[in-house]
DNA sequence: CAACTATATGAATCCATATTCATATATTAC
DNA sequence: GTAATATATGAATATGGATTCATATAGTTG
């Protein structure tokens, strides 16, 4: 495996990036950040987001719909509504993503 | 600390999704991605890159103009050629990225 | 000095995607 | 059944950012 095996498209490190920007694309933006974010302190169904983020009911089932796509969130109908928690996987990345200091280092 | 805390504009929880986002926006590119998958190598010059990755060599000044404005990579010019290289915090947040695995989980 | 190589950069263009808007679907209540 | 509420969705638009292009800068070589 060389430097340079992540550009070689046969290289299974290549499809690694690949996923792993397609997945973080969706998840690295800021509004669906924020939408993970308010999800990692439990499930909330989309009139509850409605109510907080300062985004049209349309747009948070837009960007739910992406977070769904990725396999980051599910959801589940229960009369009207409908919640939203986070996947396994969901849990894990914002664990991950969270934990990245915001302080500037030097160097 | 509410849910919500990450919508509230003045809440430091807000400011460190927004700071992520900016910094996962640049981070999580493809082309900028495979950039710094070469780099967790070691060094390397443009013309190197430019060897190996099939974008321009302009468009790959521009990605690590971009990188190091965020403060992921360094760059130390040695003759004609300019070296770069992970800084700590990128380091840092490319072992983060790169042990994320690309297999797909049930739920 | 001129010629050459490596890199950077600003502006223009192109493209992806965030956002809006109008509307559809589903569930509940009466 | 109708009305009301919660959510989803497709198409249109707006916007941000990737890419290109032409050119500038800096260091090297002879």
């Amino acid at each position: 495996m060389d430097s340079y095996s992540c550009c070689l498209s046969t290289s299974g490190e290549s499809k690694q990036v690949a996923k792993m920007a397609a997945l973080l694309k969706i998840v690295s933006e800021e509004s669906r950040l924020k939408l993970l974010c308010i999800l990692r302190r439990g499930e909330h169904c989309v009139c509850e987001f409605a109510e907080h983020v300062d985004l049209s009911q349309s747009l948070i089932s837009h960007h739910l719909k992406d977070l769904k796509d990725v396999g980051v969130i599910t959801d589940e109908k229960r009369g009207l509504r409908v919640y939203y928690s986070l996947t396994n996987k969901g849990k894990y990345i914002t664990n991950l993503l969270f934990q990245i200091p915001n302080k500037e280092e030097k160097q």
